[in-house]
DNA sequence: ACTGATGTTAATCATTTGATTAAATCAATT
DNA sequence: AATTGATTTAATCAAATGATTAACATCAGT
């Protein structure tokens, strides 16, 4: 039969053009890439992406799906964990975002597009999961606050880890340049942050 | 190609344009808009945004340094002020910033766009100011750490303010999906944070 | 070697899209 | 009313772009 689920088989070219389209859809999004971009990028005739991916949309659709789970997928793992404490879940992210966007810098910025421009695409995506609302993560947090009396909404804990560890990511070529950093330097910075988000987000919200 | 510099000229079209260039630029970003998607926002005819404006790049480019004037414009006045204490110069900030963002919620992804995608385009625009690290903010910032005993990097103040301020902007559709907030919620969660981010961070920062 | 399936390419098509042109309309001035 | 210049439009062009086609190549199984 056909079976191209088999085994080796040609996982090479395929392979090789996703990881093109991966590269360009990432850093250009979806409307400035040109599917010829992708061909040139990849080493191959224009025709082949058509002929191993149906279109562009369609190969885009993989790739978006790639990287949501890259940016979303562990997430609901780590918040919805009994056996960590608070403080060992706010590290978990830190440390998880960190390292993989320090391999992957052009996540943050194609996922605000998607979130911005697509917001109906994602409706399906991702409405499964509560994700934060009922997670364990949030029930310690409550429990905190009781305990010191306070009352800040969960949703500024979550908001402000994702938003310290994420954001200097997204806005990495504009920091850099107006500080006459370059990429190592940024990268130490980033590995700085990686030990002090943790800290401020216990000092800042846990007294 | 006489003088179109006149006057009073013809304010009402030229500006009706602009503003839906402005509009549609905004959201879509450059490669996704095209000029007739403009010219029906505007209500006129493609071919008088090529008559007022000579192309789409021109119309572009005016657009962005609008967009750019909001997003920084402000930011070197604010830090370079002798004559505010630095925890009013966080106040300041993280109010400009949550005020303009709430009025134009589409410029955090535009302005990233920008940087991640055209970072030469930016380099002639911000050379001119050194920014942050020679501004009187970060002097008195180093002056806090020396008298505190502390070393912490001014950028990564920097970075944080602008983080926690920006950030739930640019991520607002996919939270608020997630969370099943609406517009008017979450701008109440945002005018929440007006006033915690600032005590947040010199709760985090200046012990 | 032959055959058929799979992989790859150059050439081409149809549509989209930024831009131009020439004509029509409008407003102000004479 | 006629003239003139500015504004606006419909029609069209040329280039870019996503997709298809048809021919060619490679290779496994016979």
């Amino acid at each position: 039969m056909k079976e191209k689920e088999d085994i080796g088989k040609s996982e090479s070219t395929e392979q090789k053009i996703k990881e093109a389209a991966r590269k360009v859809f990432t850093s250009k999004g979806y409307a400035a890439t040109r599917t010829r971009d992708i061909a040139e990028e990849s080493g191959f005739n224009l025709a082949l992406i058509n002929y191993y991916f149906r279109s562009k949309e369609k190969l885009f659709e993989i790739i978006m799906l790639d990287n949501l789970q890259l940016f979303m997928g562990s997430i609901i793992g780590i918040l919805d964990e009994p056996a960590t404490s608070l403080e060992e879940k706010v590290d978990l992210l830190v440390t998880y975002y960190v390292d993989m966007l320090i391999v992957n810098p052009g996540i943050p910025v194609f996922i605000l597009n998607l979130v911005n421009n697509n917001p109906e695409a994602l409706k399906e995506k991702l409405d499964r999961a509560s994700l934060v609302a009922n997670s364990v993560f949030v029930k310690q947090f409550q429990d905190l606050m009781k305990k010191k009396g306070m009352n800040i909404h969960p949703l500024h804990l979550f908001m402000n880890i994702i938003s310290l560890t994420v954001f200097p990511f997204a806005a990495a070529p504009l920091i850099k340049a107006k500080n006459g950093i370059d990429d190592e330097g940024y990268k130490q910075l980033m590995l700085e942050r990686k030990k002090l988000i943790p800290v401020w987000i216990k000092t800042m919200m846990m007294v």
